[in-house]
DNA sequence: GACAAATGATACTAATATGGTATCATTCAT
DNA sequence: ATGAATGATACCATATTAGTATCATTTGTC
């Protein structure tokens, strides 16, 4: 069970290091930086700058630079663009009708957990990484 | 992202079931109320013996109870039979060396998290559950 | 304008974890 | 003895994540 797969990981990471930049960052240099495959790389950075996470400039000096302040990107949005809706609850017996109470207070005991994290996730902003 | 994976669950569920009868249920009836596929729930029961968490009875009349009382079983311990160590952190950047403290920064904040997690998931025991 | 260096788009493959099945051996109440 | 139960174990299916490959498009530089 994992909260941040690799991808949105890496993608942190890509984001930090182009927040310290004053300039745009190719591929090239983030690749030599985080020492992840660059074909990965490069597809976890299109996903961003499609999600307007980071601004692309294509051709040659191209690159990518962060679109908003480090301030106002939060960690959850960049874990939604890779990992979806974030959601540690889900009742897996969704044919039959529920046998026992137990499940339900478990749903709503795991709810309560989910809210914390995500209460905590909404608070942590690239600016506080940095 | 799923906190409680479908094995979790279903094994949740049959402890649940097993701990308000008061005999030896066998697999089959927990079959007809949990209405879940009946070799996929012998092998969760099979581990959760394995484990201690439930006696098992073999031959004619056979079948499963509940090892412990309800309220000294904690739904951690199902967790950790069925998914391992819980860990919401871990880095993925094994190879290299880390490079920026943004990395660092991240994990010290979800260790924080998953220390949440962690206390109220301790907190929660089958008696609660029923 | 040609060219090289960059990203955009998209399709494909690989690895891993989870979910689920099948089968035969062993035990034990009747 | 027999049949109904679990024990052990090997196998298969599916979904998600991780990663690769390829070609098209844009753009600065000569």
């Amino acid at each position: 069970m994992k909260l941040i797969t690799r991808n949105t990981d890496y993608a942190l990471r890509a984001i930090c290091y182009i927040a310290q930049q004053d300039k745009v960052v190719a591929v090239t240099e983030l690749v030599k930086v985080l020492g992840v495959p660059r074909p990965f790389l490069r597809k976890i950075l299109q996903r961003l700058s499609q999600k307007r996470i980071l601004e692309s400039y294509k051709g040659q000096a191209g690159g990518f630079r962060l679109k908003g302040q480090p301030q106002k990107i939060f960690i959850i949005e960049v874990m939604r663009v890779f990992q979806g809706e974030i959601a540690l609850n889900g009742c897996f017996l969704n044919k039959h009708v529920c046998p026992n109470k137990g499940k339900c207070i478990l749903r709503k005991k795991i709810k309560l957990i989910e809210d914390d994290v995500f209460t905590q996730l909404k608070r942590i902003n690239i600016a506080s990484l940095i």
